[in-house]
DNA sequence: CCCTTACCTTTTTTT
DNA sequence: AAGGTAAGGG
């Protein structure tokens, strides 16, 4: 197949310059995944042994399809297609040797992490109520992704919160070493500093891997960068794609820093911008860039599109989540009128727990949806006991996997019997499993040490068969430990039994396709821990797709909904302030959120919708949302407003005074005119007195000024509103409830 | 030792 | 709204 023939000149530009550092700085839909796939097939045509090829993606879906679609253009398998961590997991299981690790070593998901830091908060005497575990936690993973040890975080002065830090983290990395495991950001953090202590072994790698493409360069943190850099030393044949205005993992470590000093790094690179845009209608295109341009932390890019405008971008507003629901439901209902199908269709929201309500709206109007949490499968409590039992066999230093599972299923071994044990494993420098194997000297009663032994046993029969097949690795462990026995006579348990049948089909899926380097239960174990939520979901066929912003990246749909578009919500802000909640929402955080509201949009082809809604339920109260200012952001060409909200009355202060005539004064009148608007009979008296100039006060948008009235007749009044914050807003005032406040 | 009840926090976003 | 934790009874 002809790799060139259907790329623009850039694209064609970015495939094939083969050697030397390459930056492709690719806009949003601008075809970069075809660049890469392309180039990767292109180098592999021009003589380079795949097996000196490396393509790195954020997420394991990405480099799934990527090899996918590099296998598709008919070229030599061989290559390696993967995310940074799997690759660490892989090399630091390679080279346990050079860095410092033994190579059945554990990998903690945040679950585990957070555990453990409660542990080691618990051990040190710190009531985790006054400080969150999860902001410790947070903390100590930006140090681990800056490469920085628990000093760094003295630097800034040793006020309380950086001594205890420092001290938490220093005894979480023992923790975790005497568990023989690794977070997340030690994968990274154990390469980079394995090729900084070994230059040997970054020769090695330097040598394995002469290309090297880096895919989201713009999210890449310190760690990965210096891994990037290290593999490129001496032959810089490395490629980065990535755009800086999706840059939205800054809160996790990324540094923007890498894609914009690219050419600083490397004198001799090539830059290559992308900037047609193939996916989206003009429309969508121009209110994604006139909000993105509202940064000021930004290389200015001119996106284009040669698509026609197509119909407006339509922000939707709500009385609440419950009507914003229900009209989203209607929405997709038209949308399948004309003609498009459910996997066309996707919902986006900026917090996880948004689309519970959208969940039950959508199960109740009976139309099928898949949400992208694949993790959520992994993190049921059954699966992970299950995994547990996995964990231990492979590493049996895994105290926290092993206590996890010592009184699961229940053996009468409760927490007075787990804490002996524990106090005696600690005192000898053994592991909780090893300690189990000697309960006589724990001092425990017969009856405990019975069934301290018994479990000590099973474990040990269970390692003795690591060796088989996964499936009946899987079947041996659900089965011998009782956990079969205790779910199926359970009926409350059906739902836990059945998940672990899944899994044990998961299992047996990893048996049928794994490669020959990647089949035993190691890989199976470090293949689960490095899944994440995007990966599971395939674009189901026939469901529409649920899922954060953040998962969307990288994605596209013909028709886009954007949920919650609300202050607060969608340039989310805390609720508790940590540092002052007007002054400390930092500038950066603001265009964080406004590269992630980019990012959704530029994920709609045809058709995208923004909705909110004027009251939400949050954490079970149910709170006054105004509109986003990134409504605000995107102006009022090729956007069309609904109002759907219902008629609503300020209540009256010293400040708003009567319109003339006094029509709204008291309460008979007002429920008199939100009938008549309800009915949709007659105009509401306000009608009479709305003129430009008159003040206004809309629920969602706030005070306003009228500017200009361009029909009349109700209830299809259009008027054209100066709000203050928001811009100028054209707004359908069919079911209006615009109070008007004479302002002589 | 296990199970129930009553509070109490949590909630960004992810490998 | 929901999940987790501490306390208390069986």
């Amino acid at each position: 197949m002809d790799l060139l023939s259907d790329l623009n000149e850039p694209q064609r530009r970015a495939v094939c310059l083969v050697d030397g550092p390459l930056l492709v700085l690719a806009g949003a839909g601008s075809g970069k995944t075809r660049v890469i796939t392309r180039r990767v097939a292109y180098l592999i045509r021009q003589g380079i042994n795949p097996r000196n090829i490396l393509a790195i993606t954020f997420t394991n879906k990405a480099a799934g399809e990527m090899a996918c679609r590099v296998t598709e253009l008919g070229t030599p398998p061989g290559s390696t297609v993967c995310t940074f961590h799997s690759l660490c997991a892989r090399l630091l299981r390679e080279f346990a040797d050079q860095a410092g690790v033994s190579p059945n070593f554990s990998i903690y998901d945040r679950a585990d992490q957070l555990r453990l830091v409660k542990e080691v908060m618990t051990k040190a005497n710190l009531k985790t109520d006054r400080l969150s575990p999860a902001r410790l936690h947070a903390t100590i993973s930006k140090a681990k992704n800056a490469l920085q040890g628990p000093e760094s975080l003295l630097r800034d002065g040793e006020d309380l919160y950086s001594t205890t830090a420092t001290k938490i983290y220093r005894q979480y990395n023992e923790a975790l070493a005497s568990n023989n495991a690794l977070d997340f950001d030690d994968l990274l953090l154990r390469v980079a500093c394995a090729m900084r202590d070994h230059p040997e072994f970054r020769e090695l790698l330097s040598r394995r891997y002469k290309y090297l493409l880096i895919d989201e360069y713009q999210d890449t943190n310190r760690a990965q960068y210096v891994i990037a850099h290290g593999i490129a030393l001496g032959h810089e044949n490395v490629c980065a794609t990535g755009d800086p205005d999706q840059s939205i993992y800054a809160w996790r470590g990324a540094d923007i820093g890498n894609i914009l000093e690219f050419e600083s790094d490397y004198p001799s690179a090539t830059v290559i911008r992308l900037e047609e845009n193939y996916r989206s209608t003009g429309a969508i295109l121009g209110v994604a860039s006139r909000l993105i341009s509202r940064n000021t932390l930004r290389k200015d890019k001119a996106l284009w599109t040669r698509r026609e405008a197509g119909p407006d971008v339509s922000v939707i507003l709500s009385d609440d989540h419950q009507s914003e629901a229900s009209l989203i439901a209607g929405r997709i209902a038209n949308l399948r009128a004309e003609g498009l199908a459910y996997e066309d269709i996707a919902i986006f929201y900026r917090l996880n727990w948004l689309s519970r309500v959208l969940e039950q709206t959508l199960l109740t109007a009976a139309i099928p949806y898949r949400i992208a949490r694949g993790v959520e499968f992994y993190n049921r409590k059954e699966i992970k006991d299950v995994l547990a039992y996995l964990r231990t066999m492979v590493n049996p230093s895994d105290d926290l996997s092993c206590t996890r599972i010592v009184n699961f299923p229940a053996r009468g071994i409760g927490s007075t019997t787990v804490a002996r044990v524990g106090a005696m494993a600690d005192q000898e420098g053994i592991s909780f499993l090893e300690a189990c194997g000697r309960a006589q000297d724990a001092g425990l009663g017969k009856a405990a040490q019975r069934k301290v032994r018994a479990f000590a046993e099973l474990m040990a029969s269970l390692r003795n068969q690591m060796d088989r097949p996964m499936r009946e690795i899987m079947e041996t462990v659900v089965s011998s430990s009782g956990i079969e026995a205790s779910l199926s006579s359970d009926p409350d348990s059906r739902e836990a039994y059945a998940n672990i049948e899944e899994l044990i089909s998961t299992a047996e899926e990893f048996d049928d396709t794994a490669v020959e380097d990647a089949r035993g239960l190691v890989d199976y174990l470090n293949q689960v821990s490095l899944v994440s939520d995007v990966d599971h979901m395939a674009g189901g066929p026939g469901a529409v797709n649920l899922m954060t912003l953040h998962a969307s990246k990288g994605l596209e749909f013909p028709a886009v909904f954007i949920i919650g578009c609300e202050e607060g919500l969608l340039p989310f802000s805390r609720v508790d302030d940590p540092g002052g909640s007007l002054s400390s929402k930092s500038q950066m955080q603001l265009e964080e959120e406004r590269r992630l509201a980019f990012v959704g949009m530029t994920r709609a082809k045809d058709r995208l919708t923004l909705t909110c809604a004027r009251k939400r339920m949050i954490r079970g109260r149910t709170s006054p949302q105004a509109a986003s200012q990134f409504i605000g952001d995107i102006g009022t060409d090729s956007v069309k407003i609904e109002d759907l909200t219902s008629p609503s009355y300020m209540p009256r202060t010293k400040n708003s005074r009567s319109a003339p005539g006094g029509f709204y004064a008291d309460s008979a009148e007002r429920s008199l005119i939100e009938a008549s608007a309800r009915d949709g009979l007659n105009a509401p008296p306000e009608y009479e007195y709305l003129r430009p100039g008159c003040r206004v006060h809309h629920p969602m948008f706030g005070f306003g000024q009228v500017l200009a009235i361009s029909s009349h007749p109700w209830p299809e009044t259009r008027a054209t509103i100066q709000f203050g914050t928001l811009g100028r807003k054209k707004l359908v005032l069919s079911k209006a409830h615009l109070e008007l406040h004479s302002d002589e």
